[in-house]
DNA sequence: TTCGGCACTCGAATCGATTCGAGCGCATCG
DNA sequence: CGATGCGCTCGAATCGATTCGAGTGCCGAA
């Protein structure tokens, strides 16, 4: 078929459906906006004229324009789709969004902050600060989105921060106690008696490097749930070694340990903290190659609370995180600010989860 | 802080900051949008008006209703976010079309099609036929559909279906193998031997029942994608059981095989065909669970070309689609129609990759 | 008979920017 | 010296609908 199939490159306004029908635009405008009041017989022939003329109801664009609202909500991501979408937590975060910006259909507008070459694209590429946004969420906030905030501001479209650092701005944000709960699991495995514990970190920067934590990386990191993750470990286990795997995915996990865990067995961690579940499960995976049993010779924590899909019949000891009550809070704070109302910075708390992957060390 | 920090209602709009440094409406929109001849001296006056005011720039309200483009294209989930997004196919094809459409920043507007009470939210829920959109990706097509592609249609939208069946509409598809690449998938398992082979489907229509597959599910069925990977299995063995899963999910890959498998063996089959690589994981681990080797005692195929994640050892034997292709096809005829072209229906075909879940029956 | 009130309907202003053709000043060229 | 052209600006129209206050006509009540 035709793309445009438009000989006539006009297509019927609200305007002619009214002078079909023979009223006036305003009248039109209420028959088909259900407000303030208007005859059955006259909506009823404003509708029949917009059948006729093949009408398909008011322009969007127009209406956003004169309501100044667009009814969309941005969603800023730090990777391309394809990475973001790979975290459990991300996508349980947007459906909380989701679920309590619209009720009926909900529409995000989902942005991603992938460099590139500006492309001559007959699709307009739309930036956080050139779309049509009420209001924006941004899942892992960070001082580069500075200038993007000023503008947002300057414009009064809310903008609400998921984890991360926003930089000195006094931008809202959802929070979660990165540190303690790391801290508290860490905690759990010295009770259990462990001594040597290793740690399987997630990025501490967009480069994404599979490489041991040094003290200049660290330095440099800029991903705020990371470095605090790792601070929580710390704070119990001074001087456990750490390792970044290259992103949140089981088969990086499973690549980290085998590096941790080839190592004669009395050198080896009795116990690894990994900063998410995936990575934990990874780990699982690398024990169970090389032999290990989990728990009996290696404890193994995660985080998140995610149930990693064909993990069983392990349960994972974790951190339980409200990853969909984070986006639902979001939501929430972005419908308060859209109403005026002042909100809070919110700091969430993880759960402790006591599995069957964390016992006492064998001796 | 506050969400509208706005004593004054009135932000500064282009004309404010235009009558501020002196110049025109025309030329300060010239000076921002960089297009037509501007002065640098004019242009600098105009910014630094602008900053005075703390104007942030054109807003992209206005300016999409009078270009007419607003830079956004819709894609519609038939589920919500939460379910839609474990689904690394979907992903994939995700990731594909915002890889075209959007060399910079890309904007795709995620509607999900979530029956739900209307609710008086701050933010209007905004709908396919409803939303700023430039064009329209239906990640699986339906019949039901069929209203909102005539108002997108009678606006002029583009809209390019991607897998399933859109109706009676002629509306622009992106297709896929998915009888003859089970077909394949089938007959390859028949030279090897196989005989007694059941079927792990997808969902057959929205309720997602994890259960047997019956001539009467069947006719009520309305999962094009489902119902043509069963008839390709059928093709070549027409007695082959199939089961459900309660999605595309490993556990419940895990659940229908723990049930189709715990039979005597000799009545047990020797060759599984599940319909996505996720089911089929979860195959092999149930499997693995009951003390069946894989692929000796059973074989395993999958369908989608996913690797998943934590599958090793396992290179499962699959029929590799090309979803981020498909993806990127799909960007690509929203560009081309947009710009006017004709486009037609696209079939992909899928590739057979054997692993080493599948050989020979044992005797 | 007249006036208040009710139920609709209409006009006109507005939302905020973009765009096109016209105008104007100045410089170069013949 | 006048004409042509170039470079920059400006006015005015337009994008398509929403909204508010001001009618208009009709009915019932005083």
């Amino acid at each position: 078929m035709t793309a445009v199939d438009n000989p006539v490159e006009h297509r019927p306004t609200l305007a002619a459906v009214a002078a079909r029908a023979g009223v006036s635009a305003s009248t039109a405008s209420l028959a088909f906006s259900g407000t303030g009041p208007v005859s059955d017989a006259t909506r009823e022939r404003v509708l029949q004229a917009a059948r006729e003329l093949n009408y398909a109801g008011p322009d969007p664009r127009a209406r956003s324009l004169r309501r100044g609202r667009s009814g969309i909500v941005g969603v800023v991501l730090e990777e391309r789709v394809r990475d973001a979408f790979r975290d459990p937590i991300k996508i349980a975060t947007l459906d909380g969004i989701s679920e309590e910006i619209g009720s009926v259909e909900a529409g995000l507008l989902v942005l991603t902050e992938v460099a590139g070459e500006a492309g001559a694209d007959e699709v307009t590429p739309v930036t956080l600060s050139d779309a049509p946004i009420d209001a924006a969420v941004l899942m892992g906030c960070s001082p580069r989105f500075e200038e993007s905030i000023a503008t947002l501001r300057a414009r009064g479209v809310p903008v609400v921060g998921i984890e991360g650092d926003p930089g000195d701005d006094d931008v809202v944000m959802i929070l979660q106690d990165n540190r303690e709960a790391t801290r508290l699991g860490a905690e759990h495995l010295k009770e259990l008696g462990h001594e040597r514990v290793a740690i399987v970190a997630l990025s501490l920067d967009r480069e994404h490097l599979r490489a041991p934590v040094t003290r200049e990386r660290i330095a440099r990191g800029t991903a705020a749930t990371t470095l605090e993750r790792l601070a929580g470990a710390w704070d119990v286990f001074p001087d456990a070694p750490a390792y970044t795997g290259a992103g949140s995915y089981v088969e990086e996990g499973r690549l980290v340990a085998l590096e941790l865990l080839s190592v004669e067995a009395s050198a080896r961690p009795t116990a690894i903290i990994a900063q998410s579940d995936l990575l934990a499960a990874g780990v699982i995976r690398a024990a169970e190659e090389l032999g290990i049993p989990v728990p009996q010779q290696l404890s193994v924590i995660g985080f998140d609370g995610v149930k990693v899909d064909g993990l069983w019949p392990y349960d994972l000891t974790t951190l339980v995180q409200p990853a969909a009550e984070k986006g639902r809070a979001a939501g929430r704070a972005i419908k308060a600010m859209l109403a005026g109302e002042d909100v809070e910075t919110q700091l969430f708390t993880s759960e402790f989860h006591e599995g069957n992957t964390t016992a006492k060390p064998s001796l």
